[in-house]
RNA sequence: GGGGGAGUAGCUCAAUCGGUUAGAGCGGCUGGCUUAUAUCCAGCUGGUUCCUGGUUCGAGUCCAGGCUCCCCUACCA
C-alpha cells in the first residue's frame, strides 16, 4: 500500500468554490512569484497590455480579452519565457471626469472651476484609483497572472491622497521601501521602484508624452488650426475624429424649410432646407450646384427657386412650373436673411471686404448665391444654407471663398452676445423659438420631423454642435495620388501617414483584415486633433506667446525648470497636472516675452499610444527596453481600436523611431448577451462579471472566450455556459473515476512519475497505446495552435482528445478498473489514464488554470513532497511524451471506431440491444485485408476490443472479394479532375456501375479511361442482400441468428444490469457486498444457472439464493427474453468495506 | 456615399486547394448503454447553403448583380 492516496473528488464539483481554494493555495505558496523568478533572465516573450480604463467595475466583456492576455503569457511561460507581466490602466480623460462630475452633480465647467482644480484633479485621481483596485481585484478572481498591486494599498493611498497629498507615505517595492509625497507616490505607480500596474497618468507616462510632441514640433509637425469643429456643449470641449464615430446615432430633427427673399426680384424667394435651426442666424450665402437644374415655380401669390429634381419634395401644395435655369445663372444673386439685421451679423459682414462681383460696389457683405459642387438634390431643395461658423463643410467652403464667419455659440453651446433675443440661450433647445420668429418674419415655409444619424457626445450622449475654434493638431502629412508603392523616399519623408503605413505592413494582424482595415484608416484619416478644453489629463507642453504669435513645445519635466522664468515652485512636488503645472512661465524663444502653457490638455490616446515606450523605460534605461520593444504580441477588441490604440500606438512609434511597436496583434469582436443584443442593465440582459464568477466559474467562462472565434461576436449567457460546462466535467469526472478506483484498489503514482520520461507501462494494452500516442499528439498540436495565437483551434484539439479519452477509452476500459483480477493490468491502465489526465492537465493550464491546477494537486503535488508543487511551474508537456506517438495505431483506431457505429446501428435496427451477445461479425477495411503499418499482434488486438465493445464473439476480417461484399472503385476527383476535365462525370457514372477494368499494375480502366492505381481508391462495399452497413470502405456484416446459449447469455446480462440498478437504488457503497434472490419458473432460470457465478461477480453478491426473497428485502421484477423473474437484493452483514 | 465582413438545420456554429451524398453541438422525438458522470450511444426530425445569373466536368466555396445584417469610414445642409 503506497503511502497516500489521490484525494477522492466530488462527482458533482463546485467549480467556483474550488476556484478560491486554488486562488488561496496560489496565494500561499507565493506561486505566481516563483514562477516569474524561475523565468527570469531567459529568453523574452514580450506581452504588452493595452489599458483597461479604470473608471467602472471590470465586466464580462473585459473577461473575454483578458483570458486572451493570460492564456498566451501563461503558455509562453510554459515554454520557458521571460516576461513583464505588467498589467495597465488608463487613467486619464473625459470619462473619468464625467463621472467624477455626476457624482457631484455638476452640469457644466463652471462648477468645475468653481469647485476648485486642485480637488477635482485630486477626485478624478481618486476614481482611478478606486476602480483601478476594483478590476485588479476581479482580474485576480479571472486567474490572470500579472504583476498586481495590493488592491488595498492602491485603496490606502486613494485615501491618504483624499486626506492630504502632500504627506509622506512609504510603499514596499519589489527592491525594498520607497518614501515619497502621496501625490508623487501616485505619480511613480507602476514604475521599477514600485512595481506593479502600469498607470498612464504616472509622470513618466505624462513626460514622455511630452517628450514625443516636443519631437513632432522639432520636425514641423504640430499646428494650431482653426476649423469648425464638432463640440459639446455639455462637455465644453471639441470632438476629434478618432472619438466621432463611437457617437453616431438616430435621431430625429426638425426638418425645415425657409424662404429667403432675393434682392431685386421682387416676390421671388430662394427655399432652403436645414435640420440645425439654430444655424441661421449664423447664414451668410446660399448654396447651388452650378451644373444642377433649377425652376421657378409659381405657389399663390410666391415664387420660390429650388432645384429641378426637389419639387416633389420639398413643395407643400399645387405649384406651377415658370422658368428652368442652370445653378450657374443664379449664382451672384443676393437675398435678404432673416437674420441680417443681427449685430453680430452687422458686424461680420461689415469687416468682410468682398470682391468686385459685389453688387454694393466692395463696401458692405451682402448675403449671396455661391456655387458649390457638392450640392446634392436627394434631400431639401438643392439650395444649401450655408454658415461657416456652424458647420465643418460650410467652414471650409467659407474659407475657399471668402465668406464671413459668423461665430454665434460659446463653449457651454449658449448664443454669445449679438444674437438679440437669442443671446444666452441653449442652442439646442431654440427650434421653435426661432420657427416662431421665422413665420412672424415671413421666412417660414414648411416644418416636419426629419430622422436622420447625428453625431453625439461619445462621452455624455449630448447631441454634438460645430464651433470654429482652435485647436492643436498633428500634421498627418499629404495623401498622394501616386500609388503607395510608387512612392519617393522623400515623399515618404514628408508625410508621416504614409511612414506608419510601411510599419503597419511589418505587423502581423489576426485577422488578416485588420492589415487592411487600418491602412484604410490612416489613408482616409486626418491630422490628429491632440488638445481638448478640459481639466483632467495630460498637460500639452505647448506655451504659446501672446505677443509674437510663436509656441514653444517643451520635451519633459527637466526642460521645464531649466526654462522657467516664474511659477516653478508652485509647480516642485506636483505631477504634471493642472492645476499647478499652469503656474510656471517660460521665456519665449522667438522674442522673450514671458509665456504661459496653453489650458488645453491632450488627447487620451496619447496616454495608451506612449506606453511602449513609458513601461518599458525608453528614456531611463534604453537597455532594458530594447530587451522588450518591440511586444511580441499585444491582443484588444477591434472596434475602435483602429483609430484608438493602435493608430496612436504606430504614430508615436513611428515618429520616435520609425519601427512597429508589436508584431503580432490578435483582434476580437464584441460580446453581446444571449439575446443578441447588447448588455443593457435596464434590458436585464445585463451580466456581472463577479456575478458570473461565482455562479459558473471563472474557468467556465474562460473556456467560452477561448474557443470562441476571435473574428465573431460573442453571444454570452448561463444557458451557452451550461453547454460549456460539460466539456470541463466530463474531463473532470475522468479524472474522478480514476481517483475512485485507485482508491479502491490502493494504487497510488510513483514518486517522481510524473517526471519520468515516457516510458509505456509494462503490459499496456493497444489502448492504452492508443490513448498515450493521442495524449503526445494533444500536446504537440496545442502548442503549435497556440504558438499560433489561435486558442480556438487549441481548444478544439482539447475537446477531441477529452472525448477520445472519456467516450472510448474509459467507456472500453472501464473493467479493468474495477472488476480486475490480474492487478499488473490493472496498474498498467492506472498508469496509464493517469499520464493521460496529467498530460491533458498541463496542455490546459494556460486555457483552464483553476481546473488543471486541481487535477495537477490531485495527481501529482499532493502525492509527491518532491515534485513541483503547480502545474503553472511545469513546462510544457510535449517534449515528454512525444515518444509515445504511434500515428498507425491512430489511424487504425479511427476506422475501428467506425466500424463499431456501423455495427451498432446494425444492431439497433434489427432490435437487438447490446446486451445480447452475437456470435459472428465479418469486418472489411478501406484498401485491404489488414491495417496499414501494424503488426499483426495489434490487429488481434484490435479485433478483441472490438468484439468486447459490441458484445460479438468472433470478429473475423475479411477480403474485398469474398462472398459478403464486392470490389467498388472510388476515384481521386482531386487528383485526377483537373487532368480529366469533361470526361469525369463519365468516369465516374462507370465507377459508380460497377463497370470496372482492372489492370495488372494496380490500376483501373473506367469509361475507357486509365487511372494509375494512386488516382482510386478500391473499397469494399456491400453486395446487395446481406445484412451490412458500409461507410468509406468500411464493412460491417452482422450473424444475427440467436441460439439458445446466446439467449441465456444475454438474459443473465440483462439480470446483472436490473442488480446492479437495484444496488445504485439502494444507494450502496461501490464496495458493498451483497445478498441476492432470484425466483421464477424453472425454464426460466434454469438455463441462467450456468451465468449465475459471474453475475455474483459483477454485483459483489456473496450468495445468490434460487429462491423466493424474504420479505422485508427489496426486489423487481425483471422481464428476460425467457420470460420475468423476479430479483431480491439485501446489504449483507455490517456492511464493511471489503477490499476487492 | 465609399470600404470590409457576414448570411449554411428551430438556435450556436463547421465544412481543407472548388471534388461525389453539406456536418457537429444544443433543442425536439424514439430507442439503447451505464454503480465515473450534471455522462454516453444509435436512430429519427430538421437544409432552396439569402436571391438571380455566370465560370467549371463539378460551386456552400470562385466571379457579377441584387437583398439583409454587422463593422469601418464619410463635409450632404
Amino acid at each position: 500500500m503506497p503511502d497516500r492516496l489521490m484525494r477522492a473528488l466530488s462527482a458533482q464539483p463546485d467549480l467556483a468554490a474550488r476556484e478560491h481554494r486554488i486562488l488561496e493555495l496560489w496565494r500561499s505558496r507565493a506561486t505566481f512569484a516563483r514562477l516569474r523568478q524561475r523565468l527570469r533572465g531567459g529568453r523574452t516573450w514580450s506581452f504588452l497590455d493595452g489599458p483597461i480604463t479604470a473608471n467602472n467595475p471590470m465586466a464580462v466583456h473585459h473577461a473575454w480579452g483578458r483570458t486572451y492576455k493570460d492564456i498566451f503569457q501563461r503558455f509562453h511561460a510554459m515554454l520557458g519565457q521571460d516576461q513583464r507581466w505588467q498589467n495597465g490602466f488608463d487613467c486619464q480623460g473625459l470619462w473619468v471626469e464625467v463621472n467624477v462630475e455626476r457624482e457631484l452633480g455638476f452640469t457644466s465647467k463652471r462648477d468645475i472651476e468653481a469647485y476648485g482644480l486642485a480637488d477635482f484633479v485630486s477626485l478624478c485621481k481618486q476614481r482611478v484609483l478606486t476602480y483601478a483596485a476594483s478590476q485588479t481585484e476581479d482580474s485576480i478572481r479571472l486567474g490572470m497572472w500579472m504583476d498586481w498591486n495590493d488592491p488595498q494599498e492602491l485603496l490606502r493611498l486613494r485615501d491618504l491622497l483624499a486626506q492630504d497629498p502632500s504627506q509622506p507615505v512609504t510603499v514596499m517595492g519589489p527592491d525594498g521601501p520607497v518614501t515619497d509625497s502621496v501625490e508623487m507616490m501616485v505619480g511613480r505607480l507602476g514604475t521599477a521602484a514600485l512595481g506593479g500596474s502600469y498607470f498612464t497618468f504616472s509622470n513618466e507616462n505624462n513626460d514622455l508624452i511630452w517628450g514625443f510632441l516636443a519631437e513632432c514640433h522639432r520636425r514641423g509637425w504640430l499646428y494650431k488650426g482653426r476649423d469648425s469643429m464638432p463640440w459639446c456643449g455639455r462637455c465644453g470641449t471639441g470632438i476629434s475624429q478618432m472619438e466621432m464615430n463611437e457617437g453616431y446615432q438616430d435621431r430625429e430633427d426638425p426638418g425645415l424649410t425657409v424662404r429667403l427673399a432675393l434682392r431685386d426680384r421682387p416676390g421671388e424667394w430662394l427655399l432652403v432646407w436645414t435640420t440645425t435651426p439654430w444655424t441661421l442666424p449664423s447664414n451668410v450665402a446660399a448654396a447651388v450646384g452650378p451644373r444642377l437644374s433649377y425652376v421657378k415655380v409659381r405657389q399663390g401669390d410666391d415664387l420660390y427657386w429650388l432645384a429641378r429634381e426637389t419639387v416633389g419634395q420639398a413643395l407643400r401644395g399645387p405649384y406651377e412650373v415658370l422658368e428652368e435655369r442652370p445653378g450657374s445663372d443664379l449664382v451672384g444673386w443676393t437675398y435678404d436673411a432673416p437674420y441680417h439685421a443681427l449685430p453680430a451679423v452687422r458686424e461680420a459682414f461689415d469687416e468682410a471686404r468682398v470682391g468686385e462681383d459685389s453688387d454694393d460696389d466692395g463696401a458692405t457683405y451682402v448675403h449671396r448665391v455661391v456655387p458649390w459642387d457638392e450640392v446634392g438634390q436627394e434631400e431639401g431643395t438643392g439650395i444649401v444654407h450655408i454658415a461657416p461658423g456652424c458647420g465643418a463643410e460650410d467652414f471650409q467652403l467659407g474659407k475657399s471663398l471668402g465668406l464671413p464667419v459668423i461665430v454665434s455659440l460659446d463653449e457651454a453651446g449658449h448664443f454669445v452676445a449679438g444674437f438679440d433675443w437669442l443671446t444666452g440661450r441653449d442652442a439646442q433647445v431654440v427650434t421653435e423659438a426661432v420657427v416662431d420668429d421665422l413665420s412672424r418674419r415671413g421666412a417660414f415655409y414648411h416644418l416636419e420631423p426629419y430622422r436622420h444619424r447625428y453625431p453625439h457626445c461619445w462621452r455624455c450622449g449630448t447631441p454634438l454642435l460645430f464651433r470654429v475654434v482652435d485647436e492643436w493638431f498633428i500634421d498627418m502629412g499629404p495623401l498622394y495620388d501616386t500609388p503607395r508603392d510608387q512612392l519617393t523616399a522623400a515623399q515618404k519623408d514628408r508625410s508621416l501617414r504614409y511612414q506608419i503605413m510601411d510599419v503597419v505592413d511589418t505587423i502581423e494582424w489576426i485577422p488578416g483584415f485588420g492589415h487592411q482595415r487600418e491602412l484604410d484608416w490612416l489613408r482616409s484619416m486626418q491630422d490628429w486633433m491632440i488638445s481638448k478644453k478640459r481639466y483632467w489629463g495630460l498637460a500639452l507642453p505647448i506655451w504659446e506667446c501672446t505677443a509674437c504669435g510663436s509656441f514653444d513645445v517643451i520635451s519633459g519635466r527637466d526642460e521645464l525648470r531649466q526654462r522657467a522664468v516664474a511659477g516653478w515652485d508652485a509647480f516642485e512636488g506636483h505631477t504634471p497636472h493642472r492645476p499647478y503645472v499652469d503656474a510656471v512661465r517660460i521665456a519665449c524663444s522667438a522674442c522673450g516675452a514671458e509665456t504661459e502653457r496653453i489650458k488645453d490638455v491632450g488627447n487620451p490616446w496619447l496616454d495608451a499610444g506612449i506606453v511602449p515606450f513609458s513601461t518599458l523605460h525608453y528614456r531611463e534605461d534604453p537597455a532594458e527596453w530594447r530587451r522588450w520593444f518591440p511586444a511580441d504580441f499585444i491582443t484588444e477588441s477591434f472596434p475602435g481600436q483602429f483609430r484608438n490604440w493602435f493608430y496612436s500606438m504606430l504614430a508615436m512609434s513611428t515618429v520616435l523611431r520609425r519601427e512597429a511597436p508589436f508584431r503580432t496583434i490578435l483582434g476580437y469582436a464584441t460580446l453581446f448577451a444571449e439575446d443578441g443584443r447588447p448588455m443593457h442593465k435596464s434590458w436585464g440582459n445585463s451580466i456581472e462579471f463577479d456575478e458570473a464568477a461565482e455562479r459558473i466559474g471563472v474557468d467556465v467562462m474562460r473556456w467560452m472566450f477561448a474557443r470562441a472565434r476571435p473574428e465573431d461576436n460573442i453571444l454570452f449567457g448561463y444557458a451557452a455556459a451550461d453547454e460549456a460546462r460539460q466539456d470541463l466535467l466530463i474531463l473532470w469526472n475522468v479524472a474522478a473515476f480514476l481517483v475512485t478506483y485507485t482508491r479502491l484498489a490502493g494504487w497510488s503514482p510513483r514518486a517522481g512519475m510524473a517526471a519520468e520520461a515516457a516510458k509505456l507501462p509494462p503490459g499496456a494494452s493497444i489502448l492504452d497505446r492508443w490513448i498515450l500516442s493521442r495524449s503526445a499528439g494533444l500536446a504537440e498540436g496545442a502548442r503549435q495552435a497556440l504558438a499560433d495565437h489561435d486558442a480556438r483551434a487549441a481548444c478544439a484539439i482539447v475537446a477531441v482528445f477529452v472525448d477520445d479519452l472519456s467516450k472510448w477509452y474509459l467507456r472500453r476500459n472501464r473493467r479493468r478498473f474495477s472488476r480486475n483480477d490480474d492487478p499488473a493490468d490493472r496498474a498498467a491502465a492506472s498508469e496509464t489514464l493517469y499520464t493521460a489526465l496529467l498530460t491533458a492537465a498541463r496542455v490546459c493550464a494556460p486555457i483552464l488554470p483553476f481546473l488543471a491546477e486541481e487535477l495537477y494537486q490531485v495527481l501529482v503535488a499532493e502525492i509527491d513532497g518532491s515534485a513541483t508543487d503547480s502545474v503553472h511551474l511545469t513546462r510544457w508537456p510535449d517534449g515528454e511524451v512525444a515518444a509515445y506517438r504511434d500515428q498507425a495505431l491512430e489511424a487504425a483506431m479511427t476506422t475501428l471506431r467506425r466500424a463499431v457505429e456501423l455495427a451498432r446501428a446494425l444492431r439497433a435496427r434489427a432490435g437487438l440491444r447490446l446486451r445480447q451477445p452475437l456470435a459472428h461479425m465479418w469486418l472489411a477495411l478501406p484498401g485491404g485485408r489488414s491495417w496499414e503499418g501494424l503488426p499483426a499482434a495489434d490487429e488481434r488486438a484490435l479485433l478483441e476490443v472490438l468484439a468486447e465493445e459490441l458484445n460479438i464473439r468472433s470478429v473475423e476480417l475479411i477480403e474485398d472479394g469474398s462472398d459478403l461484399v464486392e470490389r467498388r472503385v472510388k476515384p481521386l476527383l482531386p487528383l485526377i479532375g483537373k487532368r480529366l476535365g469533361a470526361q469525369v462525370p463519365a468516369v465516374l457514372a462507370a465507377a459508380r456501375a460497377g463497370d470496372v477494368q482492372y489492370l495488372p499494375d494496380g490500376g483501373v480502366r473506367l469509361a475507357g479511361v486509365e487511372l494509375a492505381a494512386s488516382e482510386v481508391e478500391i473499397l469494399a462495399s456491400p453486395r446487395p442482400g446481406t445484412a451490412v452497413a458500409h461507410d468509406e470502405g468500411v464493412v460491417v456484416v452482422i450473424d444475427l441468428t440467436l441460439t439458445a446459449e446466446l439467449r441465456a447469455e444475454g438474459d443473465a446480462r440483462e439480470l446483472t444490469r436490473a442488480v446492479q440498478d437495484l444496488r445504485k437504488q439502494a444507494e450502496l457503497a461501490l464496495d458493498a457486498r451483497v445478498d441476492l434472490w432470484v425466483d421464477g419458473e424453472p425454464e426460466v432460470v434454469g438455463p441462467l444457472r450456468d451465468h449465475l457465478s459471474a453475475l455474483a461477480i459483477d454485483t459483489l453478491a456473496d450468495d445468490v439464493h434460487h429462491s423466493a426473497p424474504p420479505e422485508e428485502v427489496a426486489t423487481v421484477i425483471v422481464d428476460l427474453d425467457a420470460g420475468a423473474v423476479r430479483v431480491g437484493l439485501r446489504p449483507n452483514g455490517s456492511g464493511v468495506a471489503a477490499a476487492p
